[in-house]
DNA sequence: TCCAATCTTGCAAGCGCTTGCAAAACGCGA
DNA sequence: TCGCGTTTTGCAAGCGCTTGCAAGATTGGA
């Protein structure tokens, strides 16, 4: 291997002491093309400041030397990296997976990592998690709705790092937001069952002490009920994950003690499903007895009988939106925070 | 703020162009302690190497500072980070994320941080995930499977990094491999079928072609049916991604094909779901006339009617089982790679 | 009480890249 | 051919932390 020359200037007494990895660096690559350090960085980083001809020849020594620059050392003196922290409160809920995945795929072209969180829906790890970030000198940072702890708004106000607030819609945001109202949700829901006749209906949401979002469903759906003055709103939960088990049993307990009950609407469609085989047990007839309704548009849902209604949030387009609008920061000095609100869509299935 | 002194002595004559953060630095952090940084940064990666007074100063001078370190820096004298690169095929495949949230979970109080990667099942896309990887210094990479390219394998090989294997089960590790057998759970499968008297099963598998544990279940499948020598192993697929619609959509693919077919072992329970519904919706009895198996567990696959047999692999323990040897490997120098077999349960329920 | 052995500390030289500044090279009209 | 405004380059000083080495502080035994 050839001699750096790198750093050599300073010590000419002691032996220099290398702790370096063996791999190739910037220097290897200046000198096999014949150029200083300088211009391969900027070889690397702002392509356009360097000629066509010492780009070729950085190009041609990269590529035989495999070169992979080292992202510790670019950051250091940048302070800054193509590192994108974001936070999510679950990764098993497939709506973040949806999310991530999205923008995940829009980042990568543009040499963008991602570096995920979960925050388990609590505000403690969610700040926890923001400090953790920001010590990696990150692109942006991503979080998940626009409650925060006093330590985190702290942390996000005081940086001048863009923050991209997703997936809810409201007052104040910190910088960016994009996502949908989730009262309107539950407006929404409330509504397309009592255009179907329904008379007495109630919401199932789990978690709602931790899941703001979902807590924020049953408020609008609330609303509807109230103006609607039908009946008393009936909310069911908290009552832990959104899994399954938790829907079936909800919607019996539901039953059992609202036997009026007529339309439900189900924070999450894994909890309908739930209540699903719940009927189907039971043998409630779906519409009928009762009308379902729920919150997610998985997979499933559409492929189940009878199939089920719900409300499709935008899932992929919230990544791809939150992507294209940080990628548009970092390219361009002057673009401003923006509050963009993907809507989402009521799909009427056999259930409702 | 006060001054810092760090290198302050090489340049007396040009003022030092500061480009820095603004957050509060080890020096500072030194300074209120009265310490060196030396010091404080002993106190933080080795504390038992500082005397407890220090210790306790310095403690009290990174909360008064709320000082969090820089990663870029310490990676980079260092040459190794907290950070773990964790590469999986998909992030909506739920397998996986329970892996992950375990593993996560683990790591979390140790100060070690995940990078996840979504490999999409390509391996070219694993290789570059793992090149991007290994520029950040992480403490270990975790990839999903033993087949890697060439490329990859190099880069596997040619670091000192740990590697671990996970999800499957076979020879020459590259390192450490953590998993189970998907032959066997395929050859389960079907001894399970025919022990249930079923004389003519198949198998049903999304994405065969990309997914190497999936067509090793089949493959461990057919072994038994051949060995069984009751009739040609009947193995649908490749189709795509394994979603409701799809297993739905390929049992009544099946069915049409091979009317005599009695049992089914779907690669996925999530294929199996869309397999159920297309059973309710066809009146097939569910197990008389067909009897059904998947894998992984899902949650749903307990709760449905009727409940879904399946095979359960160790979704939670293969993160929490990788966590615990990296952790045990990166506080004692001399722990030998391992091979860890966690096996996996058949559950059979009432579609069996 | 004195000295060697052991602990604790601080000094300062990096880790490998980015970037402000200034010198060198280039382009073009006169 | 010359002079001046533009590009292109290289120089070298950091970015904020870790750690080998050696000096200073402690300890314990003779």
């Amino acid at each position: 291997m050839t001699d750096t020359t790198i750093g050599d200037s300073g010590s000419p007494s002691k032996v220099a002491l290398r702790r370096t990895t063996g791999r190739a660096q910037m220097a290897d690559v200046a000198q096999i093309a014949g150029v200083s350090t300088a211009t391969v960085s900027r070889a690397l980083r702002h392509p356009a400041s360097v000629s066509a001809a010492l780009r070729a020849q950085v190009d041609a020594a990269i590529e035989q030397l495999a070169y992979v620059p080292n992202v510790m050392a670019g950051g250091l003196a940048a302070s800054r990296t193509r590192t994108i922290g974001v936070i999510v409160p679950s990764l098993i809920n497939s709506f973040f997976s949806a999310t991530i995945e999205a923008m995940a795929a829009r980042f990568e072209s543009d040499g963008y990592q991602i570096m995920l969180g979960n925050s388990d829906y609590s505000l403690e790890r969610e700040e926890a998690l923001i400090n953790s970030f920001l010590s990696w000198s990150p692109a942006a940072i991503v979080v998940t709705g626009q409650t925060h702890s006093r330590g985190a708004l702290k942390r996000l106000l005081g940086t001048d790092t863009p923050v991209v607030e997703m997936w809810e819609m409201g007052d104040n945001p910190l910088d960016t937001l994009i996502g949908f109202s989730h009262r309107a949700v539950g407006r929404a829901a409330a509504q397309h069952l009592y255009a179907r006749g329904k008379q007495c209906i109630a919401y199932i949401g789990a978690a709602l002490d931790l899941d703001r979002r979902a807590a924020q469903r049953g408020d609008g759906f609330a609303e509807v009920v109230r103006e609607t003055n039908a009946h008393a709103p009936v909310v069911s939960g908290p009552m832990g994950r959104a899994n399954v088990a938790n829907g079936a049993r909800a919607l019996e307990a539901l039953l059992a003690a609202h036997p009026e009950v007529d339309g439900v609407f189900f924070s999450n469609d894994v909890l309908m499903l739930g209540g699903l085989f719940h009927c189907q047990r039971q043998g409630i007839r779906i519409p009928q007895d009762l009308a379902l309704i729920g919150f997610g548009d998985l997979d499933f849902a559409a492929h189940s009988l009878p199939s089920l209604s719900t409300i499709r949030p935008p899932k992929a387009e919230i990544g791809a939106s939150t992507a294209d609008h940080l990628l548009r920061r970092f390219s361009n000095e002057d673009v401003p925070p923006e509050t963009i609100d993907l809507g989402f869509e009521l799909i009427a299935r056999g259930s409702s």
